[in-house]
DNA sequence: TAACAGACTTAGCAGATTTGAC
DNA sequence: GTCAAATCTGCTAAGTCTGTTA
């Protein structure tokens, strides 16, 4: 993605104004220390939420704008009907940034003290009953509970969860869905009381190719054994792929290669451009050919067996509760696939076997068994943790886990309490600025470059930037770990004043391009940062993640660098519904608008896609699509002119009728044309934008159901099957009122 | 306080499945 | 019914953050 991104200066603009409130707020803050103690026992989370969140509303008007000038082509084609994202996002360009209108009320919320999350949670008890035996799974939804307001503060309940008090005996699919949201949480870091599963299902084994299919060294046939035959059919399968051509790829995939060779193997295969795979990669072609021309009924026989295979493996039982498992296959072996320029890129991921694995599961459940004739690594039983299965990967040494389902219970408390948190930070987010904008001036290195960087993962929603084995990665960086080279500075460029260039590698090697204008002390700061420094040195060689960290944890509990970009990705989404979303507009329209905010979501937060492969052919079809249908249009117009000029002479009724009938078909078209004109501009706006990231991990789903049920819009025309899962508890909980 | 392990969330891609036009 | 395009789903890599240890 490149500048046509955002303009996340234009959150930020710095008025004259502002600059007067500042002052007003830094005489106030001249007894800072004192403050700051006094402060630090108050809890952002305090009573007055509802006048100050209010102000606080009206002044936030962060704003963001779509430049998406590549898709003038088709956007021109439509712009009469159909208003492109930036007209009304632009609008508002400046008073992007709340905090310089501080609010002056620096007595309250300033610091937040630990009033720690399970103040949220209504507590599940947790006595002693580590032998706590379940005997049936609970009949779903069979307790009655009072249904609990989104918002409010979850009580403790009088009667305790009952937990697990029965086992397994019926496992059968709930009647109802559970509410869990409902009920009360653990507390103390218990994730379960009682949790029973099967175990993984491993990667089926190696077939041997049959003895028609040939690899060749040289130019002639070479039978290997099994163990270096199934390696070399890893590459064989990806050699349509780029990364097959990559020269690390290849040195790394034919070292561990010849790891499983024998020596006599290994004596012959030398070098990597004389073997060859094409005969096996043919083979997989036509497998797959094959596979797809399977007759219908092959194919439920297929469908059947997989269903098999979910129902004994896909879910456990936790607790009282028959939950989804999200992953029970164990990784099968393979090529590690490494993104960007991965130094371990071609690696041999090897088999993992029963030994490999460590089994989690209550003691006194059916523990699950190991495949006949193998063990497993361990059986342990740490309720702390939510992982079924784990075991340790070959390639970075690091431990992969089974776990639970995105609906499962102990996936969605977790992820509503993370909402909670952003909330949380809404009610001191301009205390946090202000202070922030204060330490920009501060005498010491250390607490300027916290307060730079930190405004930077604020105004842009940089990731952390945790520090990274240098060799053992791509070179990926975040906010904290910047370098020089990442950024530079112009005093001015295109007309504005202290912009700063953002041209550096993120998560997953996404590239993050990005001009914003910055306030002049921060450019000032940037300046000194980059004193005296080469290009690969740190821009912020002060800080780390974890300072950083640890400093965000004494302005509110819970409150660390990702709580920045889910507060900022949810509130732009309510702003820019509230913006976007006009009474008059159709149901296609509002949903276009809906389009809209999510994808002013998903460009703050980078999320790109790869433009797909078909895009610009599939592009022409719609254009066709729309020609077709403007025609058809026209000829429907005409029809129904000449219809009315027949039944002006005519006088009858079966000509009235026919104009009626005629100027139902033109309407028709109409709104057929609409959907189809409004289907291209948001396809075209949203090539290489990825909407499903932002609306998975970072939008309060209660934002969109609120949105939804307001509209009358129908929560499925937003969410689909799995997502409704996912979000089932904002689904039942968010009225159309909810406010973030 | 740095290094490391561990647990968990966030991320894009690719193949499978569904949808819709003809 | 066929085909192409859209959408969904599974997969697993790559992050963040916490807790422990030396």
């Amino acid at each position: 993605m490149s500048e046509d991104q955002i303009d996340g200066g234009s959150r930020f603009n710095d008025s004259h104004k502002h600059k007067e409130k500042y002052k007003d707020k830094e005489h106030k803050h001249k007894d800072h220390k004192k403050e700051k103690e006094r402060e630090k026992s108050k809890h952002c989370n305090s009573d007055h939420k509802d006048s100050s969140d209010k102000k606080h509303r009206d002044k936030e008007k962060e704003k963001m704008k779509h430049k998406d000038g590549s898709a003038d082509k088709y956007k021109d084609k439509h712009k009469e009907k159909i208003k492109p994202l930036d007209v009304k996002v632009k609008k508002e360009k400046e008073n992007g940034f709340a905090s310089p209108q501080v609010k002056s009320e620096p007595e309250d919320n300033f610091y937040h003290s630990p009033k720690n999350e399970k103040s949220l949670k209504r507590e599940r008890d947790v006595d002693n009953d580590s032998e706590f035996k379940p005997k049936k799974i609970k009949i779903e939804n069979d307790k009655k509970v009072k249904k609990r307001k989104p918002d409010e503060e979850p009580k403790k309940t009088k009667n305790k969860r009952e937990v697990a008090d029965g086992k397994k005996k019926a496992k059968k699919e709930p009647e109802e869905k559970w509410k869990w949201w409902e009920e009360e949480r653990y507390t103390d870091g218990v994730k379960w009381k009682f949790l029973e599963h099967n175990g993984p299902v491993f990667a089926p084994p190696y077939e041997p190719l049959p003895s028609n299919v040939k690899f060749s060294y040289d130019g002639k046939h070479m039978k290997l054994r099994p163990e270096a035959e199934e390696v070399a059919t890893f590459f064989a399968k990806m050699l349509d792929h780029e990364y097959t051509t990559k020269d690390i790829f290849r040195k790394n995939f034919f070292k561990d290669w010849r790891k499983e060779m024998s020596p006599e193997e290994k004596g012959k295969l030398t070098d990597l451009k004389k073997c060859d795979f094409n005969e096996m990669s043919v083979y997989f072609k036509a497998q797959s050919e094959a596979r797809k021309a399977k007759t219908k009924d092959q194919k439920l026989k297929i469908k059947e067996e997989n269903e098999r295979l979910l129902q004994e493996y896909g879910f456990c039982i936790m607790d009282n509760h028959r939950e989804r498992i999200a992953n029970f296959r164990i990784e099968p072996p393979g090529l590690f696939r490494g993104r960007g320029d991965h130094p371990k890129m071609g690696m041999l991921k090897r088999r993992t076997k029963p030994r490999d694995i460590i089994i989690n599961c209550s003691k006194d459940s059916k523990h699950p068994e190991p495949p006949p004739g193998t063990k497993w690594k361990e059986v342990r039983h740490d309720n702390k943790v939510t992982w079924l299965v784990s075991w340790t990967e070959n390639i970075q040494g690091s431990i992969k886990y089974i776990m639970l389902n995105p609906s499962s219970r102990i996936k969605g408390e977790k992820d509503w309490q993370k909402y909670e948190t952003a909330r949380r930070l809404k009610k001191c987010v301009d205390r946090i600025r202000t202070q922030y904008r204060e330490d920009w001036k501060s005498k010491e290195m250390r607490i300027r470059q916290r307060a730079v960087a930190l405004y930077f993962i604020d105004k842009l929603a940089l990731r952390a930037g945790n520090e990274k084995e240098e060799g053992e990665t791509a070179d990926t960086v975040g906010c904290c770990s910047l370098r020089v080279e990442h950024i530079k500075l112009y005093p001015e460029n295109d007309g504005q004043e202290f912009v700063v260039e953002f041209d550096f590698l993120g998560k997953d090697s996404i590239r993050y391009y990005n001009k914003v204008p910055v306030e002049k002390r921060v450019f000032k700061n940037l300046q000194l940062f980059m004193e005296n420094k080469e290009t690969d040195d740190d821009l912020f060689d002060r800080l780390n993640t974890s300072v950083l960290n640890k400093h965000l944890q004494e302005l509110m509990d819970g409150l660390t660098a990702k709580v920045f970009r889910t507060y900022n990705a949810s509130i732009t989404l309510q702003q820019q519904l509230k913006q976007l979303t006009s009474a008059d507009e159709n149901d296609t329209a509002k949903i276009l608008s809906y389009n809209r905010a999510n994808r002013a979501v998903a460009i703050l937060c980078n999320h790109q896609r790869a433009l797909p492969k078909t895009f610009e052919k599939s592009m022409q079809n719609l254009q066709a699509k729309i020609d077709a249908k403007k025609d058809q249009l026209s000829d429907a117009k005409r029809e129904l002119k000449s219809s009315k000029a027949d039944a002006k002479v005519r006088r009858d009724e079966k000509s009235k009728r026919s104009v009626e009938a005629k100027k139902k078909a033109l309407q028709r078209i109409e709104e057929q044309l609409m959907k189809l004109e409004v289907q291209a501009t948001d396809r075209e706006e949203n090539k290489q934008i990825a909407l499903g990231t932002s609306k998975l991990n970072y939008l309060d789903p209660r934002i969109s159901v609120a949105w939804c049920k307001k509209w009358s819009i129908p929560v499925e025309k937003i969410y689909n099957k799995t997502q409704r899962e996912k979000f089932a508890w904002a689904i039942d909980m968010a009225e159309d009122d909810y406010e973030f």
